[in-house]
Order: structure tokens, then sequence, then C-alpha cells
DNA sequence: ATCCCGATTGACTGGTCAGTCAACCGCCGG
DNA sequence: CCGGCGGTTGACTGACCAGTCAATCGGGAT
């Protein structure tokens, strides 16, 4: 029970400071602010974590890890290079409609901050890079894609297409109906692998 | 020229910004930094600017009404949407070659922050994406590019390719030999441009 | 009933830093 | 030679906030 309690509350403490962090930005919010919308003391935000930015990291790590292990599953699948990239575009835009609130704060307090957490959590980020790189150079091999772009910049735009269609949902420029996530996926694959393809 | 004198310390105090803002971060770093880096009392970025912020606004106003004005003159040309696509993505590399401590600055602290300095400025990192929408748009006008795709979102995965490409070298994720730069232009032109046109 | 120990509380402290301000400097015009 | 004024200086202050810690709570074991 004490166990059990104990789980709920540090469960209960990141989900505060992602949505804390989402609101008010990482910096800009106060460790305060996490334990009010937790409900919980002050102290008990140390109890759990060592520091504000373990908070963070956390909430990262967690999320980045399964992103990881999804490119890594859809590698293995015996599926055309393009459905390959579509499924990661797939996991990537569903994570932000599941929880766009802690997608908000990967994106914008990790991934896009090369200074602060962006420098911590380089090695995990660049994973993700490799992995695209990995799906698109195997994709030249058997001659699904055309060969003469280098795999390792393909995989920066394709991802960075995919980022800043986030980024689109995060600061509101583009429409976020139920129909475009799925619509903005299915365009964005058609458009980078329509490149990527042989004429 | 006392007045002369005075642009120059302003123009000191706004390079030097920008070296420890790519340095340190905007908000990990100290207005005494900047002065000492300027070779300045820390007094006198206060007589020049009224504060930390109206530095950095001015060091992205500066750059990104540059940014805009450029994309804004391609697009008067009489040239293809491909060619008009090929001058933005080449204007916005050279920009980061030419001061790469300036773009990192630009695209980490304002362009990408969700949460602070990008809300100020969207409506003009709003425009940009406007500007080079309404050159797919044209395209698709004239047959250049299939109308299927909506140019709204094709220029959000446009200028985050080419961002994600800035954010590489910043990271020092992918390679920037001289000549990186323009492969990597004409890469993503032709890929991304290649989606776009009709089969 | 009593003890124990992990969970929980929130007042407090120490350090940091943006922004202020009063004094000083040196050029220029009279 | 002097007075004024923009440019320049840097010590100081006030506010803020991450992280500490001593005290309290409460439930399970004996």
């Amino acid at each position: 029970m004490a166990r059990a309690a104990a789980v709920d509350k540090r469960r209960q403490i990141l989900d505060a400071a992602s949505r804390v962090f989402a609101r008010t930005g990482f910096h800009a919010c106060r460790v305060s602010d996490i334990a009010d919308e937790a409900g919980v003391a002050y102290g008990l935000v140390y109890h759990y974590f060592k520091s504000k930015d373990e908070v963070l990291n956390q909430l990262f790590t967690e999320r980045w890890s399964l992103l990881l292990a999804a490119i890594d599953e859809v590698d293995r699948k015996e599926i055309t290079a393009r459905a390959k990239l579509d499924a990661c575009a797939g996991f990537i835009i569903d994570s932000y409609r599941h929880d766009p609130e802690l997608m908000k704060v990967i994106v914008v307090e990790v991934t896009r901050a090369a200074n602060s957490f962006g420098r911590t959590h380089l090695p995990e980020i660049r994973r993700a890079y490799d992995s695209i790189a990995k799906i698109v150079g195997d994709g030249q091999q058997k001659g699904e894609f055309r060969a003469d772009v280098d795999p390792e910049f393909a995989s920066m735009w394709f991802y960075g297409a995919i980022e800043q269609l986030l980024s689109g949902w995060v600061f509101e420029l583009i429409p976020q109906a139920d129909d475009d996530f799925d619509r903005a996926r299915a365009m964005v694959v058609e458009t980078i692998c329509g490149g990527l393809e042989p004429r």
C-alpha cells in the first residue's frame, strides 16, 4: 500500500510537471508550481527527484525510449522503406495526438534546445536520427530509394519535417482537427519518399 | 564622432551578445558575460538596451527581416517555384555559413522556443512560413507542383527540413565541410521538390 | 498500545542576477 | 578655460527561487 501510493505520487508529480512545463516552459516555471499542480507539498518533489532538472530528464527519457523502441521494431519488419518511414512518422504524430503536452515539452525543452538539455541528451537523440538513416540506407540498397542522397542528411530532414509539423501544432499555426494528423502524415511521407524514390 | 562611437559600441554589444548566447544560451548567461565579451562596463548594456530580452529581440529582428525581404525578393522573380525554393534554402544556409553563431541563437532561442521568445515573435516567424506557402501555392497554380498537397503544410516541412539541417550543424551531428552546405541544399531541394512535382 | 520508518510537510536559507543609480570622464562649443 | 552633456562606469539592491531540513504524520508490525 505504501509502495503503491509512492508510485502514484511519483507519477502524479511527473504528470503535473509535464502540464506545467508545457504551459509555462521549464525555465519560467517554479518547482512550487509543479507541487501545486500535483497537489502535493513542495518538499515531496525533492523526495522523489534529485532536482528540477531530473524531473524533465525523467519525462524525456521515458518517452524517448519508447520512440527508439518503436523505430527499431518497425525496422525489423519485412516491409518497404517507405512503409517503415510511414510507421515512424505515424508513431511520432500519434505520440503528439495522445499527449500533446508531453510531446511539446520534449520537443521544445529537449530536442530543440541545443544548449541546456539538448546537449545532455544528444546521444539518445542521435540514436533516433541514426535509426532513420539506417532505414533510408537499407532502402537505397534495395533500390527502393535513389542512391545519390546521403542517408544521414535525408534522416535529418525527414525528422525535421515531422518535428516542424509538431511545432506548427504546438504554435497553433496549422489546423489540428482529428483528420489533419493522418492527412499530414500521409502528405509528408508521400512527398519526401516520392522525392527519394527513383523517378 | 560621439555619434559614430555610440553606434560602434551598440554594435559591439550586439555582436558580443550573439557570441555569448550561442556559447552559453540566453537563459544560462549573465548580462555581465555580454559586457565582458564586448569589453564594456556592465551598465552600458542598459544604456543601449532596455533589458536583456531586448538585446535578443534586436538580434532576431535584424536578421529575420533580412530573411523575409530575401524571400519576398525571390518570389518576385520570374523563375520556377523550384528555383525559388532553392534560392530560399540557399539564403538560409548561407546565413548560417556566414554567421553560424547568430543563426544558432535565432534558431535555438527564438524560432524553436515555443515558450518565451518564440511566442513573442510568432507573427514574424509566421510571415516566413506564409511566404514559402505562397511560393508552393503559386507553383501548384502553374502546374509545376501537384495540387493534392496543402501549401501551408508543405511550407512547414520544407522550412523544418532546412532548420533541422542547421540544427545538425549546430549540434555537430552532420559534417560541415565547405561543400557540404551546397550539397545539402541541392539534396534537400531536389528531394522535396521532386516529391512535390507531378510524377 | 507502542514503536518504527518511510512518506509528507512547508518555512527557511543561500546564492544568483537583472536592473538601478550616482558618480565620473572627456569632448565640444562658447 | 570653463560648463554642459552624452557616454561610460561598476557597486549595490531587491526579488526570486532551487534546494535543505527538522518536524509531523500514519500505517503496519509486534
